[in-house]
DNA sequence: ACCCAGGATGGAA
DNA sequence: TTCCATCATGGG
């Protein structure tokens, strides 16, 4: 432990804090799914970072954050909202087709965060097959009763840290059905015992070759293609990784090969060339554009053709 | 009652 | 390879 009251710093440590970041949309941000720890109160977004409580709002081209306890520094938030990444430059690698310039223009400000890899891993284990209310759910009730108390302001509600690997893994299968984790539970069990007995190491995700990363994540009881790249783009960094589930199957189906039947093989092809070096991003823009139109307007329709 | 949800899996076609 | 039923659970 470092002593933290050495005169060696100009700041002193605070609660609020003021990063000047321009094109940061917190509501496309952290509203778009792919996490499941935020919550919009009035005009703020509240949530827990690692262990640490956080309220975000969007100032006067800056992103304003207060936590309850004095911070040191900011380098922890910094690093998840990714605030130091040039959205202009990512966009710009985008390739040039009407349907991702329209989800581009209706989400500005969309970014992709960077999550612990444990609560991704979780958290997109208890993600099949349910929509992203239920999963919120699911995470909030595993938080509530397995996580550890986080400190929030005088007269807040209670927050909690997402449960560490050790923490599930002294669990039974049954407890984590009573979350409502349903066939999910034997499988997120067994995941939390392999990284807390260490057969499986989170820590140098993203510092290892991604094929090899994935075939980790894989080799998982539970862990298919899709959720080993949610894992990969949105906690190791690997901008490129395009996750397909069933919305953005649906998008790249009808937006890039209308009144085709193309072999799986080949939308997984054309989803790993097409987009760039930044493919995870533009997938992000087309899941949260999707979700939107469909949502908004109540029912299943696709995408008029251009 | 019926269908679907940010899927994965084992077995059949 | 590709297709299919099955796995829990809640909401439309």
């Amino acid at each position: 432990m470092e002593p933290t009251n050495s005169a060696s710093s100009t700041h002193r440590a605070a609660t609020t804090w003021h990063w000047p970041v321009r094109d940061y949309s917190l509501d496309h941000t952290l509203g778009c799914g792919q996490a499941f720890r935020w919550t919009r109160v009035s005009d703020a977004w509240e949530g827990v970072v690692g262990t640490r409580w956080v309220r975000l709002r969007e100032g006067d081209g800056a992103i304003v954050a207060e936590t309850a306890e004095a911070q040191q520094d900011w380098d922890w938030l910094n690093e998840a909202l990714q605030l130091r990444v040039d959205l202009q430059a990512i966009l710009a690698t985008f390739p040039d087709d009407p349907a991702l310039a329209e989800a581009v223009a209706a989400c500005g400000g969309l970014r992709v965060l960077r999550q612990e890899p444990w609560e991704c891993l979780a958290s997109f284990m208890l993600s099949a097959t349910k929509q992203i209310v239920q999963i919120r759910q699911i995470v909030a009730t595993l938080c509530e009763r397995f996580g550890d108390a986080v400190a929030v302001p005088a007269g807040h509600p209670p927050a909690y840290a997402f449960p560490r690997p050790g923490q599930l893994a002294e669990l039974t299968e049954a407890q984590l059905r009573e979350c409502k984790a349903g066939f999910r539970a034997p499988r997120l069990l067994a995941a939390a015992r392999a990284v807390a007995e260490g057969r499986l190491d989170l820590d140098t995700l993203g510092q290892l070759p991604l094929d090899d990363t994935r075939a980790r994540l894989m080799a998982l009881d539970g862990v298919g293609r899709k959720i080993a790249d949610c894992v990969l783009l949105f906690a190791g960094g690997f901008d490129q990784v395009f996750p397909i589930d069933v919305w953005v199957l649906r998008a790249l189906h009808e937006l890039y090969f209308p009144r085709r039947r193309p072999r799986p093989s080949v939308l997984r092809h054309f989803s790993e060339t097409h987009f760039g070096p930044y493919g995870g991003h533009a997938q992000q823009y087309l899941f949260h554009y999707l979700r939107m139109r469909t949502r908004g307007n109540r029912s299943r329709t696709m995408i008029p053709a251009a």
